[in-house]
DNA sequence: CATTTATTGCAACATAGTTGCAATAATTTA
DNA sequence: TAAATTATTGCAACTATGTTGCAATAAATG
């Protein structure tokens, strides 16, 4: 039998704030706005919790920064693909998940693609005027 | 005027560990494999001088794991183009610069790109056989 | 309400990265 | 070559990030 999954009030907090927020958040920021109301390591195993459940997804930013966000936000909910783009804004700090298909790229021969990472930095849309 | 450079011994053994090397390096794996020659906050002040010296370069993998490779690897020595992509093994965990191109990415109206960081991950050509 | 067991808090640990400062040593200059 | 300059290093101390074990807590189910 599969693991039974039980939705606890900081389980709620950090999903209810994801799906506020309009960029993806670390860790620390998460722990910080749920300030005093549940431990540091909760939150962790909250998101890992999360990502197992197709709910969240890792990102790693191209300096090692690991952000999350839910993963409605990154599809039209029907078709669920993870291979979208991020975009970190140099300005603001933001951090999305665009709705551009990761280009087909062609490595050299016998090398195996399991998945890409691409992380595109620069201004977004509200940044750049 | 611009600040002198000086070529140290711990300088040096970074840079041959780098050359040498077949694959990009973590700081862990070079301050462990100069063992007790020099102080871990030394590799950090290294590499980090070996960025800004153009002589190497970071490589955050999707995980958000940070490895160094030297740039000659990845270009062709002429032309120093760090537009390409990087590729993780998932199975003997190197991590390599490829000389492909990173393909053109069309982002949504207003949105100003500045750079673009790509980690492929799946099986080098040793592995998958 | 009682049972089951997923979730939490806490302490303790491990790794990664940074900073200040005095000591050391690579270059430059005399 | 010897002295002066200052880039580099070692060390201590600190912050941030992430993990694990275990006992206590509290969802869900009947
Ligand atoms: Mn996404
Ligand atoms: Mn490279
Ligand atoms: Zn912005
Ligand atoms: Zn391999």
């Amino acid at each position: 039998m599969t693991k039974q999954v039980r939705n606890t009030a900081a389980k709620t907090a950090v999903m209810e704030m994801l799906s506020q927020s309009s960029t993806a958040l670390s860790h620390g920021e998460i722990y910080q706005s749920l300030a005093e109301t549940c431990d540091r390591v909760t939150v962790y195993r909250i998101l890992d919790r999360l990502i197992e459940e197709g709910v969240a997804h890792r990102i790693a930013l191209s300096d090692g920064t690991v952000k999350y966000a839910l993963c409605e936000q990154c599809g039209d909910g029907h078709h669920h693909a993870h291979s979208h783009l991020h975009f970190n804004c140099v300005l603001c700090g933001g951090v999305s998940c665009l709705e551009v298909e990761i280009p087909h790229v062609q490595l050299p021969r016998k090398y195996k693609m399991h998945d890409v990472s691409l992380v595109v930095n620069g201004l977004c849309a509200a940044c750049n005027s």
